[in-house]
DNA sequence: GGCGCTATCGCAACCGAATTCGATTGCTCA
DNA sequence: TGAGCAATCGAATTCGGTTGCGATAGCGCC
């Protein structure tokens, strides 16, 4: 169940369900990751790493590098490149590339989800249906294909910039 | 009713139905597009245009300027993007921008559809699928904004690619 | 057919996003 | 505490794609 404020459903749809792991634990989780491979723990990652998991959802490179330089001035665009493929590789975050533009990254969570993405204002909402996913499985079996993954975008116009037109 | 070897139905999966459309009207309409909009046609647009039209579905920008250069070896590759420009505003091409690397352009047909792209060998499988159409619409609804466009793309290995791992 | 306007061409320089390189720094564990 | 190697920084490079500019060539008009 959803907790209160996290998300809600309208008919089949699922909206914005947050997941349930705490920053602090995909900290922990890291050092784990980082420790099993052979890699060290340092103070730009766990910076940067820190950054991204209170952040959350949807930030880009740019973004999370001005984010980081507030804490700690001396990172560099490299270490946030490095540190963001480095967090990819242990499985802790979703790499994103809508429609224009540069990637948005994304903490992995315990649910798969798709987005839809506001033409006017950039907003992008998070959904789940299951109805879609079971569609696509039946059209990769009549494809004779064997899925890995898949990726759905709506693009349109939020409901916000809708009456704001309308008000207009 | 799809013509036989162009196109064929699995299930309510409708895979690669080709457009009816022939690379000598795509021509014409270029032709007259660019009329009503007051540019020229020129020899090299003719060229780009034809070879993107002849060979079809896909086709990256490096791969169609090697095309064109057997045609017409004096042709830029600024050319060929601006072209391929031409032809996006033009309505006659679509600019698809799938998982990694540069762009792949496709003339545009009658109907819509969405993509299956093999992982291992880069095949692209078209394919319609009306419920999946069906569920787009009533998430929209559930989510209160008006769609524009959508992007569906699942990634996966091919039954070829399968067979051949089999194999070895 | 020839004139002249102006869109178009080809080249090279450029752009933004992301990665790599070489020199230096600084973890980590003994 | 120090050896050894991974991580860092910042600049340069790569990659896909775009743009500025002088030269060229369609196309409408006579």
């Amino acid at each position: 169940m959803p907790r209160p404020g996290e998300s809600h459903s309208v008919g089949h749809t699922v909206i914005d369900r947050k997941p349930a792991i705490s920053a602090e634990q995909r900290m922990l989780t890291f050092h784990t990751r980082l420790k099993e491979r052979g890699l060290k723990s340092t103070g730009q990652r766990d910076d940067i790493a820190r950054v991204f998991f209170d952040h959350g959802h949807h930030i880009s490179a740019e973004e999370l590098y001005a984010e980081v330089k507030k804490i700690n001035p001396h990172v560099g665009y490299a270490t946030i490149y490095r540190t963001l493929r480095l967090l990819k590789e242990c499985a802790l975050l979703y790499e994103r590339h809508f429609d224009e533009g540069q990637a948005r990254y994304e903490a992995v969570g315990e649910r798969h989800h798709d987005h839809f993405i506001c033409e006017r204002c950039g907003r992008i909402i998070e959904f789940e249906n299951a109805a879609i996913e079971r569609m696509q499985n039946i059209v990769a079996r009549d494809l004779g294909v064997t899925l890995t993954r898949h990726k759905m975008e709506l693009y349109g116009i939020c409901s916000d910039c809708h009456h704001a037109q309308q008000s207009m």
